[in-house]
DNA sequence: GATGAATGAGTATTCATTCAT
DNA sequence: GATGAATGAATACTCATTCAT
């Protein structure tokens, strides 16, 4: 059965999400060598030939995706610095962000890929890390040093206390995307956030008090 | 050249280990779909025809690299719980272990390859989990529990605090696999490792009396 | 952007022959397997889709395009015959005729497609040998035969007389369109033409003393 | 069925030698574009995967026919030159050549190659054209020019006469090539190139003094 | 009538697996 | 036991043809 036509530019752009969707899927569960071009095609309800109206290959599609999912979290990621209130507001911000980008899956699955076919992109792994993780950990670590000269937390090296602050993120990214499918008990993102981000605040954060902190 | 036949029980084995080690680099690598048999062969100085004497499938030689390199593990991680020293204490080996296992990084590629193929490898992914992750937690969160039991410990859920405490291991094994072979900045797993539980110990140690810890 | 209506059947020819020029250019330089409709059509500055309200299909299109080249040229050629003047001065006519056909090019191209999908379409070599080859050849025969029979020509086989007459036309004809492009030494036509038209006058043409012939 | 193993060397070579024929005939018979791998492998009675054991690719099977045919063409080419005999002689030798290479069809063939597949390879017609068709030429015109300083040979541009000598010979193996298989009459080589080649004789060669030919 | 989006049959190429040597 | 030549199923990609707009 022939698919409706997409005369509009609009549905032009339609249908290509729709494709890129069912790439991400395929990509995601499959990953790059072992994705089909014709299990792609039919998820989006398309011919195989339709697709390369709209990608010219399955490496294009693939570098497409990529970036059509990464750009949009980018400024999602820097989002979060441009606000000065205090570095507790801002962690409890983080939890919220860190919640939805979890529950979301998009760049979960997206991080899968990555992981998966690093070996055969190198370059994509390069501007995925330059456009998304580098910007969120260097955003991370601008947050606590401000806070840190502020007085307003405890020393250390802001880039480890971000990567820290960020790894339960990571893992539960991981648990959810890879273990959960497989039958594993499932996780309580809000909950597990919530004691890492309590947890930190106990540590990081200086009280006013100077003879509080003089442990 | 014909390779020298493995006559002996003993060189049998030595050359199934070759073969594993082979087949770790290139599934590692390339992941399960896009590796091929003739690179893990030459890899390992044999032949195509040589490798399905010792493994009857690409897919069979797969499930047992997973398991022969998974099952030593197992022991390791358990290791860590049969010594009833303090909390301190097993952190500290906690992280001597953790640190261990990132520069050896076995257990690390494995990881990868858990991560990548387990789409394919619903199977696989639950084995891994149950031999090695769940136990690992499990160990984790009763080193916790009986902590928090003797009043060592704060309070907080067993395995949530375990999750957190396994998570930095994670996220460095991913930075190391994926990011820093394409120019990331390294890691320094020892001030990490250091840094993270020197927090956790902050936060989750209870100093019960001055004057007892001063003896 | 639509094309303007061909509504009158003036514009229909007109569009039919652009169609067939474009065609001719494509099948010319890829042969048919390799020539694309889409370019066929983009080249004719219309739409694919319009290409098959013209002809409706590839095939019929190349048969078609054959036949509109080759049918106007066999009167051409059967006018050199209708002409009593010396066989000299039909040498000169052919000189004339040759060269024509080797500048303007429809011929040769023609040839050349002819010659490379003669595997494929058969029976279209037959046509065009009969409709074109057989009668060129013939007619050139007759005209030798006939200056023959006048004493006016030497003796000699006439249709190998026609064949040796005609072969440096599908040389030159070769050469142009074969190795010109790919930057061989061009041929000089007119200079090889009078050469050899030259040439054949003075084995072919018989002088009128009788003792001068008495070779 | 599987095909018995070429283990040797030379049966690797005679292996070879069997797609290169096959090839041959189905680049000979449908151009490069339309020729099937599939068929050229069964043809040679191998299966498809095989092919791609001796040729990594479609092009390079073309290519290196191309080359394996054209190769020793060369030298029989410039054979004809080094022999001082007259120039009658030589042209009686270029006749007998003229008769092999057409009734062995080789070169023919790759003639019909080479014209059909101009297009889509360039390089190749400027190689062929060089190793084969240039030198062959230049060979030619030498022995003309050469008989001309001996006032052997009538004037004349040498290279334009040495093309008048080959065009019958052009002209023969299209002939055979696209027009006998379609049912055309049989070209009569023998007396074709006999008559080309006394004709030649009559118009090139000087006859020294009536006495010295008395003889 | 004209268009070009959609289709899917057709083809080059790869690679796990087999098995004769 | 070891080898690597042979196989053919599997898959990315192309392009003639159709037909909704």
């Amino acid at each position: 059965m022939k698919m409706k036509r997409a005369i509009q530019q609009q549905d032009k752009e339609t249908r290509k999400k729709n494709i890129l969707q069912s790439a991400l899927d395929v990509f995601f569960n499959k990953g790059f060598k072992a994705a089909k071009m014709d299990e792609i095609a039919s998820n989006a309800n398309i011919s195989k030939g339709t697709l390369y109206l709209y990608f010219s290959s399955k490496e294009q599609l693939f570098v497409e995706l990529i970036q059509q999912i990464a750009s949009p979290k980018v400024n999602q990621v820097e989002a979060m610095v441009n606000n000065d209130s205090t570095l507790e507001d801002k962690l409890n911000l983080f939890k919220q962000h860190a919640k939805n980008m979890l529950v979301d899956q998009q760049l979960p699955k997206l991080m899968k890929i990555i992981i998966s076919d690093s070996g055969a992109f190198p370059e994509l792994v390069t501007t995925y890390r330059e456009m998304i993780v580098d910007r969120a950990l260097k955003t991370m670590s601008q947050i606590i040093k401000r806070a840190q000269s502020n007085k307003e937390c405890r020393q250390g090296d802001p880039i480890e206390l971000a990567q820290l602050l960020v790894a339960p993120v990571i893992f539960s990214a991981i648990w959810r995307i890879v273990f959960e499918p497989s039958g594993a008990t499932k996780i309580n993102i809000d909950s597990l956030l919530a004691l890492h981000i309590n947890m930190l605040k106990q540590v990081l954060i200086v009280k006013d008090r100077v003879d509080e902190d003089a442990i």
